[in-house]
DNA sequence: GCGCCGTGTGTCAACGTCAACATATTCGAT
DNA sequence: ATCGAATATGTTGACGTTGACACACGGCGC
């Protein structure tokens, strides 16, 4: 910054008024000073200006590494948010929910150059590692709500998983059949709840869902209890990769899909429309989430305001997976 | 700083050398000063720090927006050896590979505070876009080599395409038709004349390969142009996403997986076991590419000097999606 | 003609840390 | 007893930036 001001024969507060664009430079002055600044390929030294002004313009995202796709997704868009508002963008990865593992993240997080944080943990895996989130940092949660200490940004869970139940249900069939998510995911419980509530509005009585962990692994482990039942008609799994794992399980058994049995997924996979057959799924909608939880921290970091963001809403997208039951 | 200074009646330099763990500090002053660290909740600024020191302790990574899993699975693995390397990791997204878009990405960079950065982006694609690295700036390059200017990772791209293409002759297909990626990428070129290769050490003539963009999409209409040919029995697709469009494309016209026709992915996705039918893939390992980016830009910033590593190599995975023609 | 305001620019200090140097103490070897 | 090395701690200044303040100039109202 000397450098340029000498060359530009100014002083170094000058400078710095012209790089923020704040107070009165004459215009003569600004463009000797910008000319320098490009001669000598000038940038502003951020670490010098976070000191100063105790703002690092940067914000980190606390995520499981190995996270599902639409974690990814959501990540992605925080990043394209945040870079959009002039923030840069800290990721800490977390190895697994062990309790020491998670407090370290935070360990490593305080010391890291962030104003803010946005999590992308669910809410129950948060609890069981035991962290207290720092504060005098603002926080925005994602998919979690953790009891409204915090912002949240989040899914409207419950009303794909009721799409999904609704149209299973009009397309005729008895009941509906569920593949849950992992026992201690807040997600995969409000979408079996809505399943629950869905069935029971229409007077219909919910069979025991079964449980997996949102791998297509789990999905076919499930698939190989329900398929030699031939009840089953209609399956509706907590996400798109469970709903794989059933399809390839009702297959082997020579079990067609969609015209045995009928399959409904949650999430909105881009290729889940070129599986076979393609896969009716709930559509969510990652990239607004990221967004709108940028958004909700920037807002707690400028105007020290809370904003609450609605609910994320989800769209059914009907495709050959699903279809009346013979009858 | 100063607040645990006077807590623990030492002075500052002290401190800081307990911090850091250089020089001398006696046994008993150092538990004073780490006692008053506790009672404090004192952490370091790390913007001093860095103002200080000159190094952030941070990496950058550039990669698009919307990448692909493989991708993906590689920032993931960054993430993790950055942080254990004791490196924040600051995620610069580029949403299109227009070319003020890719130079606002290197812009933004260099008013970030990284020491170093790893870009996982096609050569091709930064080709087109006609950045410039900036120079100064440590740099690795992921999935691309261009002109070895800068150290690179890489899987080994055409281990992978061999292990595909001999696996469906050795099953006695006669030849194997080719799904390839996107024309400006590297690694799609690879693939694809180390398939060629392949079959003609072998002495078979390669048919002409379908243009994909890795999208399942694109494999489905590859599989259509392909599927009312009798004379197709094997396809290789350059990724698992488009040998699922591919699959699908065979099976709408009634074509069994794989007793009409063999089919072979590319990539190793999760999922990838779970298809109807399991797919038969190249598994790639994104987290050994990761960790290897990371440990050879650390090796540039620490020493100075450059390792190049081995490329990462594959394996073939043998699921149910391949087996001998009908003969 | 005087004081005041708006404009343009410079000086100074401080943000928190750590390298370099200075100082003080202890201990063993001569 | 003396010296030097090893150990232990304190003092100072600089990293690059910017907020606070000071200063200088011209124009306006009275």
């Amino acid at each position: 910054m000397e450098d340029v001001a000498r060359e530009a024969g100014v002083s170094g507060q000058t400078v710095s008024r012209v790089v923020n664009a704040r107070g009165y430079v004459g215009a003569a002055t600004r463009e000797r000073v910008e000319d320098a600044m490009q001669r000598l390929g000038y940038r502003p030294n951020s670490a010098a200006r976070a000191l100063r002004s105790g703002r690092f313009r940067a914000i980190g995202v606390i995520m499981f590494s190995f996270s599902s796709y639409g974690n990814q997704r959501t990540l992605d868009a925080i990043a394209v948010r945040a870079s959009q508002m002039g923030y840069a963008l800290t990721l800490i990865p977390v190895e697994s929910s062990a309790r020491d593992t998670v407090a370290g993240a935070f360990r490593r997080l305080e010391e890291h150059a962030v104003d803010g944080i946005i999590i992308v943990i669910e809410a129950h895996q948060l609890d069981e590692a035991e962290v207290e989130i720092p504060d005098g940092l603002p926080v925005v949660l994602v998919d979690s709500n953790r009891g409204a200490t915090h912002p949240f940004v989040d899914t409207d869970q419950a009303q794909g998983a009721r799409l999904a139940t609704e149209h299973l249900l009009d397309l005729g069939h008895k009941t509906v059949w569920h593949v849950t998510g992992p026992a201690k995911s807040y997600s995969a419980e409000r979408r079996r709840e809505s399943w629950r509530q869905t069935l029971e509005s229409r007077g219909v009585v919910a069979p025991e869902p079964l449980q997996g962990d949102w791998s297509a692994e789990s999905g076919y482990r499930a698939g190989l209890r329900l398929r030699d039942d031939e009840a089953v008609t209609a399956v509706f799994a907590a996400n798109d990769q469970m709903a794989i794992g059933v399809v390839r399980a009702f297959r082997e058994a020579g079990r067609d899909i969609p015209g045995d049995v009928s399959v409904v997924g949650f999430d909105g996979l881009p290729d889940a429309a070129q599986l076979w057959p393609p896969l009716t799924t709930v559509q969510q909608h990652p990239e607004k989430v990221g967004a709108l939880a940028v958004d909700a921290l920037l807002a707690e970091l400028d105007g020290g305001e809370r904003i609450q963001t609605p609910l994320v809403g989800t769209e059914l997208v009907v495709r050959a997976s699903t279809a009346s039951p013979r009858s």
